[in-house]
DNA sequence: CGAAGCTTGTGCGGTAACTGAACTAAGCCC
DNA sequence: GGGCTTAGTTCAGTTACCGCACAAGCTTCG
């Protein structure tokens, strides 16, 4: 009966809004459903069956009785569908198979060049994925969509990357329809950080309205998240923190080819240079974390530094943007706590005490799996988001009408 | 018939879509809001004849006919209803009745002091927008709801200022409950430079998505639209852009304690005091725009300096936040080009080329007015917007999923 | 000038989604 | 075991739509 897999596409329209609900993973009696979605109780008896049906909603033990009849309850059935979830970076990409709820199923690195061309690094990410999905015990039908994030700015509507800097040969190109050629799911594409900063909300802080989450690993970018959902800008070159010049470091050099970017002075890459100027080899991020952790002063006191000049321009994002909490990630955040004491230094001392009062700067927890949680959530949330969010899913401000 | 005013509230749900399309004044035929909203003839027929009942539509001249019988060609009736739209600064306000498009029916300033407390300005500004009323034409019954902006922090959601620097007494008071009582109509509260921005928005440049609206005037604020709405921030703080410290003016004290604030050294406060400094009275930014506009070199090289400085400040905003628009407004932006020329030079030089390309920087078209513009426009869209949005009048991301 | 043709406007029956109420099922408590 | 409470199911009624058929009004062509 379980026919595993049929998308709420066919359905009938109100499933969405009910899937959307559970999808938490909460289990919940039809009861819960009625008084959460104010539908009929008939309604949900129908919508409950037939995503039932479908496979994505799945029986769980009766709940106790609370004096009557003990209701049955229904859980959200992650593992309905799956998706492949790849974070391509310059030399490696992360790639997993996740199912609904983000859990991976099962994640492998893989190292390539992104400098090697679109088609040949989409077949290897692709071709990988496919060795894992089957490793997940998955076969294509499986498969709700893919979700790719690319190290440079992507014109997310279409996904096709626009002028990025390290990814030669990818100007331009139609990465979502290769990829489904490929694959024969669809494709859903964003810049790298972007995923991030949605994986590590989605997953640690999906509560919090706003959000802007930094990137430090070779270069420095953010993602922001506004209202719940990524700012992508107009471009989608927001969050591109990397090359906000700093004041006082005028006479230092950037790859983009301006001086005193902050890049070019906190970034892994930036303090590796300056650790091997001064007798300590470092070439990676992860060579400076490593430094780090065994206790180099002069590294604690470079990173920290660090923490300073990056907390000098997210003052006056957070001036601007207000948000609830920032989350520092990347391979560099790795580096203990001294990073974001530095950040946390310069930000709160800078910013004004409405803006700062209850804002957080902590360090990700979602660790090195943000960009895949984050491409996952991509892809479910695009296929499952209803039509119009309900009423009861939007916000309390667009919720509450003025009644004349 | 034309019972001229009763809200779409009790009606027929669907009504409000179709209001939300015809609030652009465009007269249409039934047959193109059948194309345009893709319901059913008799559908649009009926709440087409809803809305005329309601006095909400009027039925205009028919339409030449296409080689059958000639259309009738309705429009949205803006004068069902008016609003009470008032922009409180320190000394004084700025109020206007407005009709449902916006368009200014009567308006008149009104000095008063805001340190005098909320009870009292808030009388003050109730009875002078009723007497407007009365010399508009209209009554309390005509009146759709009432918008505020007040010149400090307010939690828009519950219209209380928080924290407000220069309201003694303001603090935590409920503005919408205390006027909705005086006045017996639903009223919105918002900061002064988010209604400036909303109201630029709507008016000038509501094709584009993504704003930064900047007020300079005796100080320096600046409002963000995000995604066409507004974005206020978690603590309704954002665009607070007056109190980020410029690094090399760190001796310049401000009027908040700290050191080297943009607002100490580039607001119309600033470039007075400095002007009388150099031996040129000048007290309030109207006194710096009359020397500009009288060819004060001296004041115009100021001017152009302050841009810059302004500028430093918005090349980190641009960078983070990506708009397609920076739109210079407040008293200070009255003195000629000098200003935005200042701003554009340090933005286009310190921006990545991809976040600038299509970027522009320019004065405020609505001037004097955006913040009554912004007040009318935030009371008729939260009486009339739709409470889900429907496809048609969602972004084109949001409308266009990925169909597998 | 009138008939054919096109488009708009209107009224009616059908349909699909949803709901409320009645009814049945399954537990608790005394 | 009998009443009480809550859960689940069934069904008829309501509502919001839509498509279709027909009437109305104008143009055009013969």
């Amino acid at each position: 009966m379980a026919e595993n897999g049929s998308l709420p596409a066919g359905q009938a329209a109100g499933t969405a809004a009910l899937l959307w609900l559970v999808r938490d993973g909460r289990p919940r009696t039809r009861a819960e459903l009625v008084a959460e979605t104010g539908m009929g109780r008939s309604t949900i008896a129908e919508r409950v069956d037939t995503l039932l049906g479908s496979g994505l909603l799945t029986q769980t033990d009766n709940a106790p009785s609370t004096g009557g009849r003990p209701p049955s309850t229904f859980v959200f059935n992650a593992a309905a569908r799956v998706v492949l979830a790849a974070d391509i970076g310059a030399t490696h990409a992360k790639t997993a198979i996740t199912d609904l709820s983000g859990t991976v199923l099962a994640e492998e690195d893989l190292a390539l060049d992104v400098a090697a061309g679109p088609e040949t690094v989409l077949k290897q990410v692709t071709e990988h994925g496919e060795g894992l999905l089957t490793r997940a015990g998955r076969g294509r039908a499986d498969l709700l969509g893919i979700g790719l994030g690319l190290p440079g700015p992507v014109e997310h509507a279409s996904g096709k990357p626009t002028n990025p800097p390290i990814m030669p040969g990818w100007d331009g190109f139609d990465v979502p329809g290769f990829v489904e050629e490929l694959v024969g799911a669809p494709a859903l594409v964003d810049n790298d950080v972007n995923l991030m900063a949605l994986g590590e909300h989605r997953t640690q802080w999906h509560d919090q309205q706003h959000m802007i989450f930094v990137k430090i690993a070779t270069g420095i970018g953010s993602g922001l998240i506004a209202d719940g959902r990524l700012h992508r800008g107009s471009q989608g070159a927001a969050g591109d923190m990397g090359h906000v010049q700093l004041p006082h470091e005028a006479d230092v050099p950037c790859r983009c080819g301006n001086t005193g970017c902050l890049e070019a002075v906190a970034s892994g890459a930036a303090l590796a240079a300056r650790l091997t100027e001064l007798g300590n080899e470092a070439r990676t991020s992860a060579d400076v974390v490593a430094l780090a952790r065994n206790g180099s002063v002069t590294t604690l006191k470079l990173v920290r530094q660090a923490g300073r000049h990056i907390g000098e321009v997210l003052a006056t994002a957070v001036s601007f943007f207000n948000p609830s909490v920032i989350v520092i990630g990347g391979a560099l955040s790795q580096a203990g706590e001294h990073l974001v004491a530095g950040i946390r230094e310069v930000v709160y001392q800078r910013s004004l005490p409405l803006a700062t009062q209850d804002l957080r700067i902590v360090q990700s927890r979602a660790g090195e799996r943000a960009g895949v949680y984050g491409a996952a959530a991509m892809v479910v949330e695009h296929a499952f988001a209803p039509a119009h969010l309900p009423r009861y899913l939007m916000t309390p401000e667009a919720a509450d009408p003025v009644t004349a």
